[in-house]
Order: C-alpha cells, then structure tokens, then sequence
DNA sequence: CGCGGAATTGATTTGCGTCAACACACGTGG
DNA sequence: CCACGTGTGTTGACGCAAATCAATTCCGCG
C-alpha cells in the first residue's frame, strides 16, 4: 500500500475480497444499486475460526448476518443443556433478519461451524433503509418467506419421515436432480448434517449404513448414489 | 332491506358482520385505510363446516385468506398418507401469505378443523396493492416474520422435550402467565392440540395423566392448573 | 334413550437417543 | 520414520419415549 493512501481509499482496499462477496450475495443483488452501497458501507467484516460462537439465545440484537463464506449454525439450547439445530448458513445465506421485525432479543444462538466470514449489519439502520427504498423490505420479506417454506418442510419432514428417509431426502436435495446414478461432496461434516436432520450423529451413520442396501455407498464426504429414482422411493 | 338499494350497498350489507370481523383483524388494522378499504371490498367470503378442505398441497395458488371465525388446520400428507399438522389458524389469523413472494403453488393442505368463516384475497391482486402500499407489504413481513419464529420455537420444543414438557408448554402459553392456580379452555379439540404438538391423540392423553402428579386437571375441555409455577419447571 | 365420534387405557412394537468401545485419519514431536 | 494424541466417524448393546393396534368408556346430540 502507498503512504499516501487516504481512509477512505484504505477502507475500500481493507477488505475488498469480502466486498467483492457480499456484493455478489443473493441479497445484495436483489436490492437497487444505492441499498447495495449503503449496505456494502456499513457492513462489518469478521472472520472467525470454527466453534467461536457469534451471538447466544435471549442476548440484546443489535446487528444481522450474511455469511461470506463458511458455514454458522443456529441452535438452541434446551433445559437440560441439550442443543437442537434449527439451520445452517452457508456462503450468501442471511440469518437473524427477523429481528428487523421487531424483535429485540435474538431467538438462538449462533456460532460458527467452518471457518468463516462473516457480514454484519446495523438492524435499526437496515430498517430505516427499508422505509426508505422498497427493494430493501422486499429482499428481506422474501428471505422470511423462502425461510419460513424451508422448516415448513424440515418440520414435515421430520414428523413423517423416519432417519433413512430423512437422508435420502437430503441426499437428493443436494444431487443436481439427475436419475440414474450422481456423485456427491458433502458440504461439511457428518455431526453438522445429523444436527440439521435432527438426529444424532450415530443415527445419521446408521441411516447411511441403511442406505447401502439401496446403492448408496459413503467413503469420507464422497457420497455414491447408485440410482437416484430408487433413492427417491424410499 | 328497502327495495331501492343500490348494488353497492347491498354488497355493503351482505357479509356486514364479516366484513366488520374481517376490519378488526390484526392484518387489517395494520395497514392503510385505503389498503384496508380495497382489502376489504375485494375479500370474499366463505363459511365452511368442519373437515371442508380447503385446498390441497401442490395445488395452483390463487388465493391467501385470513380466518375469520373458528378454526383451519394445515397439514402436510406424507407418502403413506399419514399426515402431520403445521400449524392451526385461530380467529385473525392469516395464512398462506408466503406466496406474495412467488411461490405458485400450495405447500401444504388446508380443512376447516371447527365450522370456520374465511376471507379470502387474490395473490396477485394483493401482490400489485403492496408493490405500491408499503404498509402493506410490512405487513405481511411482519407476519412472515411471526410465523417464522412461531415454527422455529415449535420445531425446537419437538426436538428438545418430550411429550408432557411440550404439553406443559402449551397450557402455560395459553394461560395468561400468572402464578398460582390458574383454569384453561382449551380452544379445540384435544385430537387437534395432540397434531400441533406433534403427537398421537394418545400421547396427549397420557401427557395430561402424566401432569395430574403436577396439580394439572383436565375434565372436558377445562383444564385447571395448581401451580403455574410447578409447572414451568417440568 | 341410544347412537357415533372423541377420548382414555392397556399391550406391544419400533425408532432413535444414549453410553461405551473401537477404528481411522491427521498432525505433532520425539 | 514411527509412536502418540486428538478429533471424527462407526458399531454394538441397551433403554426409553412415543407410535401403533385394539378394546373400552365417555360424552354430546339427535
């Protein structure tokens, strides 16, 4: 970096790769040009490593998140000390944006899974920006929506459907929906994808066991599907 | 009537008792007169009696409503035709909204659970009247808002506690939080209640055995609680 | 009074959580 | 290079919570 460099000039240098990738986020893209600057202004920058954790269930909300990169899980922590996941936030994702709602306690807790980066955003000043430009209000109710459809469907799932299911489930939401055979890469660990189907980590390794007789083999991340019309019957 | 009446104010008397419900609503009253205005006269309005469905999952949207009076159950049906309840909509209560944002077909199924009267409003009519009223369309944020947090809390009871602890929830949720001794009536029927909290009719009778050790009674639908307090211990 | 749906109770089964032991991969330091 | 520790995944044994099936009982209502 030059001497000279003003703080403007640093701070659009500071960072400009976590820049670059909120700026490609799903949210951004979907705001008016000036949000997305404004936005892009007063974001936040962390990175963190793995197992930090971000913000705990009934702590005062002062800011909401896109993840750049990594991946958060959102939990909650029952009585006994017991954790259920209720999401996990990968690259683009936005979570905590409820709270632009009104809400003024975060309803879980939040911490980093894999490494990473993260944006944070001022929520009293994200809802000004929204009173102030529609396409702001309407990124964010569009986000409550697909949110809400997917534990909609995580919450049927989970009452209907036993552990092998629920992983075959899982397993061709992932595949790019071919038939015939697929290959897939896991996106994180194995206990991250027991959490998120509400399973133990020892159920989900018996489900998969399970699914072998299916055509399914699992080696490390690396998931073989032998048939995906067969999978999609179980 | 007098037989000089024009269209319109026939149209103002007919329905007047739902119409006026449908004003007090929370959706209603949150909005803009003219919002509310155009709300109300391009609402139509059905009363259905109990086990009507109303629409099926995975049928073209058309509609979003708000109920009115008595109840609706939406639930989703699995592949061996068991099905399992989302959510149950109360007097004010709105659903379906989440497909202003795009969606174009329904995600779950809907019957009428006790004799119910509902307003219903054009998707894509409303869609228009928000793109040009923000008050309408944070309206409908806050909702999607609510009922994202309202799942969450259920689907983290479901994994966290067990049958009598989650019954236990419920009635204090229903109780207006004193302590001391309080007295219930539970709003529906108790097969409905055991759907909502993701049991059988059978668990739920056996929950409620289960909470005479803690001074809870149930005769009927009247449920009277001993100690408020005991039980928010369970 | 008698009928039908709702609720309860009991017996049995099943899915999954829990605990514990073990396998495996990886990085560290001797 | 190999011994070692740690973190992650697998496997087995066991127990519990709740679903299921079946048999009554209760209650509202014609």
């Amino acid at each position: 970096m030059r001497d000279a460099e003003t703080m403007a000039e640093g701070r659009a240098k500071i960072h400009s790769r976590e820049r670059n990738l909120l700026a490609a986020s799903p949210l951004l893209q979907s705001v008016s040009p000036q949000a997305a600057a404004h936005l892009i202004d007063t974001a936040l920058f962390t990175t963190l490593p793995a197992r930090s954790t971000l913000y705990d269930e009934g702590e005062r909300a002062r800011d909401f998140y896109c993840v750049l990169y990594g991946y958060v899980r959102l939990f909650r922590t029952g009585r006994d000390g017991r954790q259920a996941d209720l999401r996990i936030c990968g690259p683009g994702e936005v979570f905590a944006e409820c709270l632009i709602h009104g809400g003024e306690r975060y309803r879980t807790s939040a911490e980093v899974a894999e490494t990473a980066t993260i944006a944070s955003f001022g929520i009293t000043d994200v809802r000004r920006l929204a009173d102030r430009d529609a396409t702001v209000s309407s990124a964010i109710s569009a986000l409550l929506s697909s949110h809400l459809l997917t534990i909609m469907d995580c919450m049927a799932n989970d009452r209907l459907y036993t552990a092998p299911q629920r992983v075959a489930d899982y397993l061709l939401a992932c595949c790019p929906s071919d038939d015939g055979a697929a290959s897939i890469r896991l996106p994180y660990q194995k206990s991250l994808i027991a959490g998120l189907l509400g399973l133990a980590p020892e159920a989900l390794s018996r489900a998969f066991a399970s699914l072998k007789a299916n055509g399914v083999t699992v080696r490390g991340r690396i998931v073989q599907i032998g048939d995906v019309e067969a999978l999609r019957k179980i």
